[in-house]
DNA sequence: GTCTATATCATGATAGAC
DNA sequence: GTCTATCATGATATAGAC
């Protein structure tokens, strides 16, 4: 029911495939309307003529597919709180409802796990116009995830979450984002008997999770700092006083 | 001594110095000849003279950079081994070393923190060009790095020391290629005394460590989505047919 | 409504005067 | 070494034929 755009000719239908595809390949300044339009089989004025410009082109692309993933996310949040009650969730099960309509979004489109890349570039392409549209887009739903995982994590300040969160998002942008995902994901599953999607967001969330759980405290990885730091600063010297006799060695 | 560049113009240094500033800026692709030239206070011609092309100019930049900023880390890693023991080092002692000539990096460039911004930049552009490049000059450090994460975690099998790297390295990128690095660097470092390099490496490990220490097993993690995907699917469902009893879904 | 042809502009690169 | 002038190409967008 409700056929995603219905006052569309196909050959509309078709620039939206292949702008997608682009895309996904090259991100938003590296396509071009040459490309989209031979890709799809049309004119190359067919993009002006059907969207009005790129940047509306994939204003339209975005929208049809982030703002209903969004959606999809802010129901399935209020349906695990409904469920499980609210201060019973934890934190894979919020990732959980932050991905899994990611990997729904995949499965009914043409390039089904390449669609998951889609959103790797979206979240780090360096186009300004990406950029903007993504943090406007994202606006509703960050507040409400916020919350949730503030839920999820009580003992942690709320500075503090904010920063871990922007981290974890950057990092899982980086990673989606990578070119070879598919052997990734292969190799990631290496040695169990099915891949299924189930298994692979349970890897992606193992991964992810602790970003945002692990404790505070940071004297170990300080210390590892402030000793590499010496050997890196007794280097530099003797690297240019070569007659230098304690064992800190210049290479 | 042995100054970096001794058979250089001022203004092929200026065209370097605006070239870097642009390319952290916006990236290869969208970075042009007319900018770097104009913003060097050059001639349009001046880069195609004094480098030859635009990517032979990103090419010398690159290598003058990271180049040595890889033989700083095969060097630093090498004193530490000797200095502590091969067996000795642990994942945050490893780490820093792969950060520590990094941030040694920004100090002495114009740019300062700007130039952790540039390693970000090279991780994350989507260019082919530079892709390539990073390809080809992170290969002979990357089996010398493997090995010694390898020492650190005697426990984890190399298939998937293998991947939680690539997820690590990928992540990394994504964090280092965000816009505001420099907030985010503050926000972390809320709370505490004196916001120095020291501090701010250790919370980077801090964050990046768990990805590669966590232990095996997502059960947990798995049972979570499971859970969710079982919500999702009576959601889907429920949403277009609502008189339906089954919950096996038709989409 | 759709596509052909074209306009306008910016890019990287080159040739040649000085 | 530096500059001006120019090239060929590919970008987005528009006018007008059918």
């Amino acid at each position: 029911m409700t056929a995603p755009y219905v006052n569309s000719s196909a050959t509309k239908a078709r620039l939206l495939e292949a702008a997608e595809a682009l895309f996904i390949e090259h991100g938003y300044e590296a396509m071009s309307l040459r490309q989209i339009t031979t890709q799809a089989g049309a004119n190359l004025a067919a993009v002006n003529y059907h969207f009005g410009s790129k940047e509306a082109l994939i204003h339209e692309l975005l929208t049809k597919r982030l703002d209903r993933l969004n959606q999809e996310r802010l129901e399935l949040l209020t349906a695990c709180e409904q469920r499980y009650g609210e201060d019973a969730l934890d934190v894979s099960v919020v990732l959980s409802v932050l991905f899994v309509p990611g990997l729904r979004l995949g499965r009914d489109s043409a390039g089904g796990a390449a669609s998951i890349r889609l959103l790797g570039r979206v979240y780090s392409d360096p186009s300004p116009f990406i950029r903007d549209y993504l943090h406007d887009h994202y606006k509703p739903i960050y507040g409400r995830f916020f919350d949730a995982f503030a839920r999820a994590l009580p003992n942690l300040p709320r500075n503090e979450l904010g920063v871990r969160l922007q981290f974890s998002l950057k990092a899982l942008a980086g990673v989606l984002a990578s070119e070879n995902m598919d052997e990734l994901v292969a190799a990631m599953c290496v040695g169990e008997a099915v891949i299924d999607d189930t298994l692979m967001l349970a890897r992606l969330i193992a991964f992810i999770a602790p970003m945002l759980t692990t404790p505070f405290g940071q004297t170990e990885q300080t210390n590892a700092v402030k000793r590499v730091m010496e050997l890196a600063e007794a280097a530099a010297t003797t690297a240019d006083i070569p007659t230098r006799r304690e064992p800190s060695a210049r290479r």
